[in-house]
DNA sequence: TACTCGTTTCCTTATATATCTGACATAG
DNA sequence: CTATGTCAGATATATAAGGAAACGAGTA
């Protein structure tokens, strides 16, 4: 069972803005510090996931925990703009979910070094030493498994969920075959 | 050699995972 | 003063974004 953990969307608004005055008609929401950073952070909640506002109208938005929480927040969102005069809703250009990030487990221990080996040396990267997980980057699917001891899995990358599902799937299969004996 | 222009890398945010390190705290 | 305990911060992964800095190459 694969488990999505993260969403990470962004979208645009097909307007410039000036983020100072943003920041300023909403102060209570709006965390801007362009000696910093050059995004804008609107946090609506410490639970919710976070906004960041670029000058060029576009945003990014991280930490929802399925892709509808993330739609949710961009409806918020772009109410509170809309409501404050910023935009307006003609402006709203586009908004995808970039990444999935999601987490799923074997239920069972796995031998990293013997993982590594059968897997294949080019397709997997482990070092101990600089991280205790294994890295996977399986050639038939389009995001990145990180494998450990313990038998969790993350799964990262996938532009859909279905794409992790698909991953996971086919990695648990080749684990039984690879390490059937342990 | 000096300057310009394009490319690349880093920064920041969220999130799970696990391991080690360094910085503190409190107890004996 | 030393022992153990707790906690935070790297370590690594993906991804969008804009700006700054660094860097290589080409020209005068």
């Amino acid at each position: 069972m694969v488990e999505v953990v993260n969403v990470v969307a962004s979208g645009a608004l097909d307007v410039e803005l000036d983020l100072e005055a943003v920041a300023r008609d909403l102060d209570d929401v709006v965390d801007y510090d362009p000696e910093k950073y050059p995004g804008a952070y609107v946090r609506f909640g410490g639970d919710e996931p976070l906004v960041t506002l670029y000058r060029t109208g576009k945003y990014i938005i991280t930490g929802a925990s399925s892709e509808a929480e993330a739609g949710q927040l961009r409806e918020k969102f772009l109410t509170l703009l809309h409501r404050h005069g910023i935009v307006s809703a003609a402006e709203d250009a586009w908004f995808t979910v970039q990444n999935y990030v999601c987490m799923a487990d074997m239920e069972r221990s796995v031998n990293l070094s013997a993982l590594a080996i059968g897997l294949g040396l080019e397709v997997t990267e482990y070092e101990p030493e600089q991280f205790p997980g294994l890295v996977y980057r399986p050639h038939d699917h389009a995001c990145v498994l990180l494998v450990f001891a313990t038998g969790k899995v993350v799964i990262t990358g996938a532009q859909e969920t279905e794409s992790a599902e698909a991953a996971f799937a086919a990695f648990r299969d080749s684990i039984e075959t690879l390490l059937a004996d342990e």
